[in-house]
DNA sequence: CAAGGAAATGATAACGTTGTCATATGTATT
DNA sequence: AATACATATGACAACGTTATCATTTCCTTG
């Protein structure tokens, strides 16, 4: 019943060849004839040989094994980002372990350091804000591990990422606002430190600023990028003598707070009130009205994310290959949905 | 700079042992006088030893890794098993693999296997619908692979499971709608090959006859446990000559589909329309109105499935401690939110 | 006090792979 | 024909741990 999972051994034995050559079939060295690797390679199929992973990651060589690192508790957007790794880590034959880590701890760095290296990981791919954590990253690059990063954060020379252009991505969704005549834009920020935070607030200004107007702090509340951080603030928005037309969450998951508040206090949307928010998260169409956002294309991100960092991993083993660019900044786009709408006249 | 990971041999040689020793220390063996279990506990300290995982799980003991396998392509309740399966592992020093499988494919139960063996992975936790696949199941049982299912489904002597009662959890909730007055109350039903589906439709049903009613064909649909996959459904139920005063979705992603629809077409919540969903995830209080639902502590259940799974791995090591009891069934409840009221009389 | 057994310890093999090195063969260059 | 060099192959060590078995020490018991 329990049959013992054939060998490199039993594969050498079948083809009447070396376990070296074997070896050498499997990993696609020069230096085997034609003939020689034909038959190897049939007596693998008949044996349905799979090699052992521990065994070539005691070796030192790779485990296939990758492991996405975040501190955030687990919203939507973690899981997004998973599913985009997961789908390039399966067509590779990588596979995928998921590690939270307390980015407030005093030692993240050295607990990193030791994930790595129990499980002899071949890679790490960071999401914010583990990603912006400097003695993360300096540690990851002194003890070259191969790691990329999906932050908006300032590229690093010692360090490939993954981005789309946040800033910009703010000011496009603010401009939407604007160009439906909003001028009282209400927005909500995100945790103070990610870095996402002030990029998105940078380009919100940057639009307002564009259209002659100067931020007002007085609409510009504080939030933590969940929905229940930002009922509050939504609430103090709306009670103002002089409430804003529109309201920028950071998120979309803030932004869901935002229709929430709304919609008990009675608010008919879009008409009394347009709301966005940032991410394109799955919540952002399952809510009322589906959300008008910046579409972050998180899957790809972390699709992108998963071949950079395995591209990197064939370079470190054959030096000679072609070296990955280290940064690829992808496209947003703003994606109108039935949340936002002109602002209805006094 | 890169300074080499100790191994079992520098702590052997540190603290005046042999590497037997050491290893008899770290397995908490017999056999080691407390003084010299001292010293080299002290040597560990020091070198920040941390055994090396691959070589560990080469010797066939085990490799601290185990794997949630799914079928759902990562949808929000897949997110919130994979947080509560995390916060257990951590703690017990178990990495996570996340890793989905196309569960309609022929052969699954030998992909199922061969990952395990790969991976010298320690155990498994599946989660609906994989769960529910007998060549898999006969694979796990014959194979000797310890592993837990997340499934309302009828337990099998052969594996252990975690759920709630779902039947009745469907029956408390339509026991809700019906104390509020509701008679026609509209269903939603899930996927077809999923375990849940006939349960949570069973309790359905089993609410009616107590209230002397019997399901009406014209106001049961078809869904697919997607948001998208209830629009058409909901839809159809509202268009009706005599449309039901109450859906029930048989999940909160669904019912999420079916407030967009009423909204949609200008009815107001709850007055026009009850809308109760099952599972209670995070989405549920994000939609407006926030949804009526039945709270299954989904992460607890999968705490509970990787404390079951990992007091499995203990007692098959040490064969003399206490055998765990298989079968876990966690307590539910209806959480009453603003998606429900009485029917409003014509 | 001899004998028997439990407690404590270590030398060495084994797990399944890859790397190093040696060797054998073929083929081009002098 | 002699030399050089690329190609092809295999024997064996090594990775870091645990298991087996042998050995030493200590205590108990008749």
């Amino acid at each position: 019943m329990v049959e013992r999972k054939p060998t490199i051994i039993d594969v050498a034995r079948a083809a009447g060849a070396s376990i070296k050559t074997v070896s050498r079939v499997m990993n696609n060295e020069r230096y085997v004839s034609a003939e020689t690797r034909e038959r190897v390679m049939k007596a693998m199929v008949e044996l349905k040989f799979q090699p052992n992973r521990s065994a070539q990651s005691l070796k030192g060589d790779r485990s296939y094994l990758i492991a996405h690192i975040y501190g955030d508790p687990g919203g939507p957007y973690t899981g997004e980002i998973q599913i985009g790794l997961l789908r390039h880590c399966r067509s590779e034959g990588y596979h995928l372990l998921i590690e939270e880590i307390d980015y407030s701890a005093a030692d993240v760095a050295e607990r990193v350091h030791n994930l790595v290296h129990q499980l002899s990981l071949d890679g790490v791919v960071l999401t914010a804000p583990v990603t912006d954590n400097d003695e993360v990253l300096r540690m990851l690059s002194e003890a070259d591990i191969p790691h990329v990063r999906i932050t908006p954060a300032v590229e690093r020379a010692d360090s490939a990422s993954v981005r789309i252009d946040e800033r910009a991505a703010a000011a496009d969704i603010t401009l939407h606002l604007l160009a439906f005549g909003h001028r009282r834009i209400g927005f909500i920020k995100g945790l103070p430190n990610h870095a996402g935070t002030d990029l998105r607030y940078g380009g919100y200004c940057d639009a307002l600023r564009e259209y002659g107007l100067e931020p007002d702090e007085e609409i510009v509340e504080q939030g933590g990028f969940t929905y229940r951080s930002s009922l509050a603030p939504a609430r103090r928005l709306l009670t103002l003598k002089n409430p804003p037309t529109a309201i920028f969450a950071s998120n979309d998951e803030m932004a869901a707070g935002v229709l929430s508040v709304a919609h008990d206090r009675g608010l008919s949307l879009p008409t009394d009130l347009s709301v966005v928010g940032f991410d394109d998260i799955q919540l952002s169409e399952m809510v009322w009205p589906p959300l008008t956002t910046v579409r972050q294309p998180i899957q790809d991100m972390a699709d992108a994310a998963a071949e950079l960092l395995i591209a990197m991993l064939a370079h470190r083993r054959q030096p000679d290959g072609p070296k990955p660019a280290p940064h690829r900044v992808l496209p947003h786009n703003v994606v109108i949905r039935r949340s936002t709408a002109p602002p209805s006249r006094r």
